[in-house]
DNA sequence: AATGAATGAGCATTCATTCAT
DNA sequence: CATGAATGAATGCTCATTCAT
């Protein structure tokens, strides 16, 4: 009698849905939203095009349903990458390491974060990605921590540097998932640069006032 | 026989043209470009469906030309925004300025911009958006010459800066298209924090380093 | 441990069956043959959807099972109803009256016969609706031996007689199901009136022929 | 050289829709209402599938379209066949004729009439089919103007029996209209029957009260 | 140049039916 | 007998684009 290994994993309980979301990914990072088409995914999942509707209402439903599933992964990651790290600026670097690693482990799901996702009027326009907004809010409470703790500055409104550090990240993201080469990209060199930026500004450090009185000899 | 005024202005030599490009503008912004049919568009500017395609290829190519012809404009404004400022502190104070002024006195267009051009699969794909590259050098430029003159630090990779200011200001440009309460939004105060926190970064400065305690002998 | 009830009545021998059939008619009657689904029978009749198939080949079995079973009933109930009554008078208006009861009984019986059965193609092209002809052939008996008798006029041809006076019937029903205030209607008097008219005509006796001589003094 | 008559008919301004009103005719007739395909009726009309949407809202809009353009046609001829009469016995049997006349002369219209229309839920049961109302309309005039007459007898409700004379010609026409063999049905005897039974009744003229039997003393 | 009627490719979605359990 | 998850065929409709006038 055949026993299951003392249930260490669950055994992949609804495989259909989840090679579904899975087909999904690859599918519409490769065609693109718009041009995917559902038999597309069926095929690529291994069903057949009905089923895709016992999961799913309908196509955008599940571009929707990537989203709020593979961003609650992702949440958990960010989580265990800054669980630890108190000071806010090592907390802002595992930050920018943990979005860019993100890309790099699973760059099809970030094509479709990053681009396809906005194509859906839906997505973009009515929908309140409240799991974004959890992502976006760890890193500003980082920052009001660290405004707190007398670590950042004061005067600089929180909301604003969020999204600002967010887009940063998020341009590079959308150009390393847009380049062809992108090994021509230093994912880790660029967050820390990012960072580097966002802790200490683009302004060299102001010579030590070159003796002001003229060379003259 | 009518005779033509003396050439005082170039007569609109392609009226037609021109209010298919306003309409397109209204129209994809309001609907998004997908959804967006041509004949909306045509009604819009008041002319045949068919007489668009007189003047475009297509759908998409009014989308990029859209682009292509709105960006020649912005990056004149931008030329002139810049012109006499030498320090690169100013320009690029400058430059963010006019990136939200752009944003606030033609929102429909920056709809476009922002959002909608991303939809189309072409542009993000495969279109080699030169007159962004143009928008984003005058930035770079700025930076190596900030460089050069010794006000910017050099270890710094001016293309990744380029983009992470870039990626910081069109995130804040994104949010300020999509909030409803547009009003709750500063915008000129926004140019300056994202200015002051690439200038000088997010951390305090480093307390006047407490005296260290005399090294007592 | 509970006894079933000393088998005085045959236990339902067949429950899952008769319910399908009940909630197919109210659905039907509801929604509309085409409109209604497999799935919402199965759910009124509380089984699983496959267990239709056991018992029914597809949806139009269904449909004509129904029609087969109900009109077995209504055929007894009409052959109940003329029994003892010998007079073609009689019996014509008995027949009237329990058409019109039935449909008063089962309202959304009746408007799957009328309405919806009609809705299958095959039951309208090709199939040989026998028990429907039963229901003519007592009518048209009923006829035949009136005219046997001399109660009623030879000159008339039995079978459209027949279908004349079925289709008197029918439409009144129709019209009757389809109203939404059918109080407005009153069946019994419409038996009568519609009896009344295939008996007598519509004709008003001719006047004691006015004295044909003038009244000439 | 053809002339055109002098332009006593406007030329048929709108060949193509025309056109599809008769291909849908014909391919509703052939495969019911429901198995037509929009596809089948484009191809019979020879216009390409989207150019049914420039005329029609969808194939039901077609369907219903028919029957208000055709009933508006059949009323036309109803008005001309009735024209001139004025005995309500004599405008009763020309209605009759002109029902059955209908039939014969436009069976595949006749087919869609009857059987195909009722197979359209929104004619069914939301559609209030106004052009019947006018056709059954005439021959409900026809006898109240017969009762005020003093031709036709006072207590019957004409409402119900316009209903039961429409039903028995329907009736009647459905059954010629399904029949394989329709010559098996004479349609103007039957006319003639059904407008005598309306008119006699079924019922014997009693023979002359045979005689009762004589007084005996 | 301008028109706008006509075209027809293209695809998401439904739901009756099946069949492994 | 019963289940219900899975199947996949089948099609109405839209709308970007064309082209005869």
């Amino acid at each position: 009698m055949a026993l299951r290994p003392a249930a260490s994993e669950p055994p992949p309980r609804n495989d259909k849905r989840e090679r579904i979301v899975e087909a999904a990914i690859e599918v519409f990072a490769e065609k693109g939203f718009a041009a995917a088409r559902v038999s597309d995914i069926a095929k690529g999942a291994n069903v057949a095009d009905g089923t895709i509707y016992l999961y799913f209402r309908n196509k955008e439903d599940l571009l929707l349903t990537i989203f709020e599933e593979k961003m609650e992964e992702i949440l958990r990651d960010l989580d265990a990458a800054l669980e630890g790290l108190v000071d806010p600026v090592d907390r802002m670097r595992a930050y920018a390491r943990a979005h860019f690693h993100q890309l790099r482990t699973h760059p099809a799901l970030a094509q479709v974060l990053q681009i396809e996702l906005r194509q859906s009027t839906r997505f973009v326009r009515q929908y309140r990605p409240e799991r974004l907004w959890q992502y976006l809010g760890v890193f500003e409470a980082l920052i009001r921590d660290g405004q707190a703790a007398g670590r950042l500055r004061l005067e600089l409104d929180p909301f604003l540097a969020t999204w600002a550090f967010f887009g940063a990240l998020d341009e590079l993201s959308i150009q390393w998932v847009l380049a062809r080469k992108r090994d021509r990209f230093n994912l880790e060199q660029a967050a820390d640069q990012v960072v580097e930026i966002f802790l200490h500004g683009l302004l060299a450090p102001v010579p030590p006032s070159p003796p002001v009185s003229p060379e003259v000899p």
